[in-house]
DNA sequence: GTGAAAGCGCTAACAC
DNA sequence: GTGTTAGCGCTTTCAC
């Protein structure tokens, strides 16, 4: 007779084993439960358990238990270099707590989104994490609606009160703005991220803000927005800043835009940081290894995945949710793109 | 009375409010046996169902059915930009099939894989895509004897008869080569990737093989094995290699590699590419904006995910493995980091 | 074309 | 301490 690799040891197979009833193996093994059933007994089953390879069929246990273990993480793009920490961060605590994470890649298509919204609670998550969020998002205020437990990563929306964990926005840009008014800059340029996001609007808030508060140039001619938060964008928008106005420094929404602005400095015989400077955001990998190295906020983002798990956890285990929002600090990471603003009109005009 | 927001509506909800049984609303809603229903039960159902906001639980029909149209994918490290473009690839096949996809990061620790693997077969999951392979994987081995549908992707292992899907490492090298040689090089050092992994090995076979065939240094100090595939890796084993030869190029066995050799190279004031060239391999995001721009082997790592998602469909639904091992096309990229070789001592000792 | 009933593998309330 | 029983939500024979 052929072994039957493929169709694995169920309960019954093991309590048959062990000469015990399937609700008494299902005691010995369960560890909470375990105490209610005689050493001897939990000894036998747990040998028969050994012997057959016996492996818990979680869909079952789920059935009866109404709780997966399991959690959705939908992220817009799993190849930026920002999101894939975050869901390595996240699925570390999530599997130390026993956990295992379903994901889900919107290519920040909200349709796309709703719809993966749909199938995570189908294959009944036990909570979800949302790193794919716009201010205006429907898809996750019915979320909201539908009770299911959720956290937000990073970007979090207008109207819900879900619980976010995200990088502190107001103090990188404090940072990133106190750093280029020390070295003297005054006429700082800034191409935003897109504002339908919280981390565009947010960011870019917060530079208005603070050039109010350390008296730079307010012009508005100094800032641009940009539609996705991608070097295309940077490359555009980059362009359309300088075509008009003549800022000694720059801040971008993001790096993908810092590198896409640093092309156009190159393309238009700018050097960086001479003529000018340029700060980006995030700090993804390798941005040190640019030329000039970029001088940026460096986020932590595996920290967010983390941490937004935890309270996850936390909120899956007294049935409440916890904390609101959170904000995790940041740092500026001063590299080589950035320098003192230059003498007026020495060498602006090549 | 409070409305049920978190418990969603059954299947026998709906059928209560369609006046049917709960047999035929299964029948109904199911497009495959909704031929069995007639037209105007299909259209209370129907009604009755959105009415109910009614989601199918898949943890019941999972049970059932024994398909949970759920696979794991399995990686050493997302985080590793090579990695999660993968994923991406793989993951957008798989909704699209209507699977989900489970995540598990080994964190490059085999102890973690053999634990994800008991972990996702817990789960049911109907398959399994790994990209953490090792050659000598025994973790790997106990999943071809658990019968678990299984597909490889770009490491694969030694004696196992798995499917894989791969970048053609081969061509790559030899394109690497050829480029190098028709540039003048002829002594030309090899940093090789662990030997461990099958992308290692066979890399550093095809280096050899190539260089056997046209005809440069085949001198052993010319090459030099990384433990990891990293950029600190990369830098000790280019300060090992450059402290005993002189190569005019350099191969490195991946990008992280080669930017770990190219920081050697400014710590000892050899230029890149006039002192010595550098190729990398795979084509990370941002290597084009190095300084110098990176020439590198074009690995296509979304298709390597989504090939090897098609193959596991196909599996899963004819019940056999398909394909063996497939390699795809890859293509090397020229830029700024290699240039013709330069006259003998010209100016290669500062 | 539809209802009835069994059962997937497991857990949990209830006996004894 | 252990057996019994019911049932999670669904699919799928089998009747009719």
């Amino acid at each position: 007779m052929a072994s039957e690799v493929t169709t694995g040891a169920t309960l019954k197979d093991v309590a048959e084993r062990a000469g015990v009833h399937p609700g008494t193996a299902s005691r010995a093994l369960n560890p909470v439960t375990q105490g209610l059933v005689s050493e001897a007994t939990v000894r036998r089953v747990h040998a028969a358990a050994k012997a057959l390879a016996y492996r818990p069929n979680s869909i079952a246990r789920g059935l009866k238990t109404n709780r997966t273990m399991t959690v959705g993480i939908v992220v817009p793009d799993l190849s930026n270099p920002v999101f894939a920490p975050m869901v390595r961060g996240a699925a570390e605590v999530l599997t130390n707590a026993g956990y295992s994470s379903v994901i889900a890649d919107t290519d920040n298509d909200p349709a796309k989104e709703a719809e993966a919204f749909d199938t995570l609670r189908s294959r009944q998550v036990d909570g979800l994490l949302v790193a794919s969020a716009r201010r205006d998002d429907a898809a996750v205020r019915s979320l909201v609606e539908g009770g299911v437990p959720t956290v937000l990563l990073n970007r979090r929306t207008d109207r819900t009160a879900l619980p976010c964990v995200m990088g502190d926005d107001t103090s990188g840009m404090e940072q990133a703005v106190r750093h280029l008014r020390a070295l003297g800059h005054e006429r700082i340029g800034y191409l935003s991220g897109p504002t339908a996001l919280s981390t565009g609007l947010e960011r870019a808030r917060a530079f208005r803000q603070l050039m109010l508060e350390l008296g730079g140039d307010l012009d508005p001619s100094l800032t641009e927005e940009c539609m996705t938060y991608s070097v295309e964008e940077g490359t555009r928008t980059g362009r359309l800043l300088l075509d008009r106005a003549r800022p000694t420094a720059i801040i971008a929404g993001n790096d993908q835009i810092a590198v896409g602005l640093l092309g156009v400095l190159e393309e238009r015989r700018l050097r960086c940081p001479e003529d000018v400077s340029v700060v980006g955001y995030n700090d993804m990998p390798f941005v040190d290894k640019l030329s000039p190295p970029l001088t940026t906020v460096h986020v932590p983002h595996s920290a967010i995945g983390a941490e937004a798990s935890r309270i996850l956890l936390r909120w899956l285990q007294d049935g409440v949710p916890g904390s609101t929002t959170i904000s995790l600090g940041v740092e500026l990471v001063v590299r080589g793109s950035t320098s003192p603003v230059r003498e007026q009109g020495a060498g602006q005009e090549r």
